[in-house]
DNA sequence: GTTCTACCGTACACTTGTGTATTGTGACGA
DNA sequence: TCGTCACAATACACAAGTGTACGGTAGAAC
């Protein structure tokens, strides 16, 4: 019933693997939520009948878990990734943490409709929503450190941490457009500046801005 | 096909009216989402047949039509209102738009948990995203009016709206529970005054907390 | 007390979707 | 060249959903 660990002799064109399949569902579900994925609609994407379908996979249920598998091991690496990189500067490091979740257009604004569907999911199945907060938590840690640096008092940073975070996330969700990141990134920096120039005496370095480099994936 | 402007004679009990179908769409987004509005299980959980709904309706868009209007209606009458309560004293106007925002329980959930279905939805029909965008902008609009009248600047007041609005579209989206609206509110409460207290040199007027009642809906 | 009518039930035709069982088939290895 | 194996097509059974046409009924109105 199923490929069992064998020797894989790479698929070649035209015959599709488990990640094609991935791919459409997850396509299916940027541009109409998890409600879309169906195998019929797939399988016509994919000039193929439903037969290749229940060759990889036992039911619509698995596709939908590995689908959710995969995101999630993606989310890990990335922030692993976001967590390892720490420079000297503080400030710097925050802006480039917004701009990492901030990026609005190719390849991340997929992954961003993608998420937004996963909450939409969240709302109905325990274990999505479980998955979710546990991310939602890693991603305010993350912020809160480095707030925490800049501001140096834990309350503080605690309260910047989560009104920025969910700043991010309403923004990615009232995207529709009355005032998504492009604006967005320039109002939270702004806020940023203006917030810590008055708490510490210490006046922010003249305008740091060439120095952030556009990292990659979301 | 269709009742006609005649005289009602007042729907007795176990006879359903147009409301209760459009109720119970509501219950039905509510719990699972514009796709789980389904005119078969609808008229099973109102104990009657289809009958009843193609008497009342024409077709399934219809329903879902008539279920925005309702809410696009009742949006505006609440806009009104809390537009026309203004005080003299700003900062507690502006408590009061917090509360009324951030509301997280009873009859209010169901309209928050609407709202996030609203805005999926939004996601693959342009009208619902253009009436979104519209409603967005109106409600920014009022958070700015309070913020200007307590900072002054208009550029300062733009930024704060921007950055609260979405953090409470963020706090309901994420409220799966890792901050949702009761520790939310005291952070947003808290940074305000920390915000306001150091900008104008007027300090805040010592813990005003008890005049504000938790106006009703929403 | 009959009639009207607003509302509901019933039955049918059609579509879209899942899942299963079985049969094809083309590329590679022996 | 012949079989094997990985993958795909076909065909069937079933479920759930939409619309439509029409027949049934209880209560208000006359």
């Amino acid at each position: 019933m199923k490929p069992a660990a064998r020797q894989r002799r790479r698929p070649q064109p035209s015959r599709l693997t488990r990640d094609d399949w991935l791919d459409a569902a997850f396509a299916a579900v940027v541009e109409g939520g998890f409600d879309k994925v169906r195998v019929l609609v797939l399988a016509d994407k994919l000039k193929v009948t439903r037969g290749s379908f229940y060759w990889h996979f036992d039911e619509h249920a698995e596709l939908v878990a590995a689908l959710l598998a995969r995101w999630r091991e993606r989310e890990m690496a990335l922030r692993a990734s976001l967590e390892s990189a720490s420079t000297s500067d503080p400030q710097a490091d925050l802006e480039r943490l917004l701009d990492a979740a901030l990026a609005h257009a190719g390849a991340d604004l997929e992954n961003m409709r993608f998420e937004l569907a996963l909450r939409g999911l969240g709302r109905r199945d325990l274990d999505v929503a479980k998955m979710l907060i546990e991310v939602d938590q890693q991603r305010m840690a993350l912020f809160e450190s480095k707030f925490l640096r800049l501001t140096g008092d834990p309350k503080t940073a605690a309260e910047l941490a989560t009104l920025f975070y969910l700043a991010i996330v309403g923004g990615n969700q009232a995207l529709s457009r009355p005032l998504g990141p492009p604006r967005l990134k320039d109002y939270l920096k702004a806020i940023i500046t203006s917030y810590l120039v008055q708490r510490h005496a210490a006046p922010a370095p003249a305008r740091r801005r060439a120095a952030v480099k556009r990292s990659a994936g979301r």
